[in-house]
DNA sequence: GAGTTTTCTGAACTTAAATTCAACAATTTG
DNA sequence: CAAATTGTTGAATTTAAGTTCAGAAAACTC
């Protein structure tokens, strides 16, 4: 047995397992089968699927954000700091479990408000990092750019967003490096930065 | 009745409606219904509801490119191809239904190889008509690009895709003129060109 | 460590969708 | 227009899920 904090912990893990798995139409008894348990014990703490599926998508959203957050908070040059977070928001394979679990939430949201509540809160916090990391370049005079910053910021995410796809979608000649590098394309022209980009870790 | 080759153009008419009301996980009686016959009907012209659905999405995908090819076909000049094939990339509502239908096969290609085929071809094809209007631009010397066509053409048709997705989760700012507004602005940028936007149709 | 509470299982039940098919209806053919 | 072919229905069947619940097992309490 385990304790209801905990177990839910881990039912919200395998639910995310279980949706990169299977995608958005994931069935309750293939989520109890990533996480051991019997569909019973699913609903012993949740009132349905539905439940358990939004607070993974949440939970993995919030995951994919704060991670890109705190790793650039380490990095104190807006240069690097504008590489590192365009890295940070390309998969680097096609199974990749977060840009899997957004990239199934993309169609739902056409007709599920929650999901489409969640990726626009997701795409405007993205927004807002970029903008914080150009305004920054700017003002230490690394960036000179060529459009306002709310622009720029808003194409960086779209882009991120849409090479995830790509990517996600195994195409043949579109991997990680060639995404990254085709997003900082557009960033050095709209900020007027060469951005090297190291070999990366 | 109708004869097969008339009433499978009506399923998939069908198919389409309902797979942008109701999302990839679309039920066969929904097609049915949508189509105003009974579920048996259908199995008689397809094997399986899979079948007709691929049908559809193929179909919905052709007629996506199609539409813009001819459109612009008819546009001789290089800066107004372009600003028109960028507009027609973008869904004017939320409930644009050949959009949707993409929105909903982006995540499906995750675990569906034909979907992921058939949306991975549809890219490649997006990027290489920007191509030969980047092409045809230069020849004319009406665009001075700033980065190689192939990038260009890549991060535009990314754009377009990113942009379609925050429209179909309705974005609260973030509609089919500021959608296309952006894409302009990375247009501009990578051409050389004012692409100047008058009203549209 | 006996009793209580919490967590979980497995079996029974319910629901919904896909599938099959015999019979019927419309259309085509000779 | 009779016969053959093609298309369609509705009812029966199968399949696959979700849901409920009595009771077992684990963990906690005193």
């Amino acid at each position: 047995m385990a304790k209801t904090s905990e177990r839910k912990a881990d039912l919200i893990s395998a639910a995310q397992r279980a949706l990169a798995e299977h995608g958005s139409a994931v069935r309750l008894n293939q989520v109890a089968e990533a996480a051991g348990v019997t569909s019973s014990a699913i609903l012993y703490h949740y009132t349905g699927i539905e439940e358990l599926l939004v607070e993974a998508n949440r939970a993995g959203m919030e995951r994919f954000y704060n991670d890109r957050l705190n790793v650039i908070a380490a990095i104190a040059d807006p240069t690097e700091r504008l590489i590192h977070t365009i890295s940070l928001g390309v998969p680097r394979t096609p199974e990749d479990e977060e840009v899997r679990l957004l990239c199934s939430l993309g169609g739902e949201a056409a007709r599920n408000t929650i999901y489409a509540v969640l990726l626009t809160s997701l795409y405007d916090r993205q927004v807002g990092m970029y903008q914080n990391i150009l305004e920054l370049g700017v003002s230490q005079d690394e960036f000179h750019l060529a459009q306002d910053p709310l622009t720029i910021a808003r194409n960086l995410v779209a882009l991120e967003d849409a090479y995830g796809y790509r990517i996600i979608a195994k195409h043949p000649t579109l991997d990680y490096q060639t995404a990254v590098e085709l997003i900082l394309d557009y960033a050095r022209l709209a900020t007027g930065n060469t951005l090297p980009q190291q070999t990366r870790n």
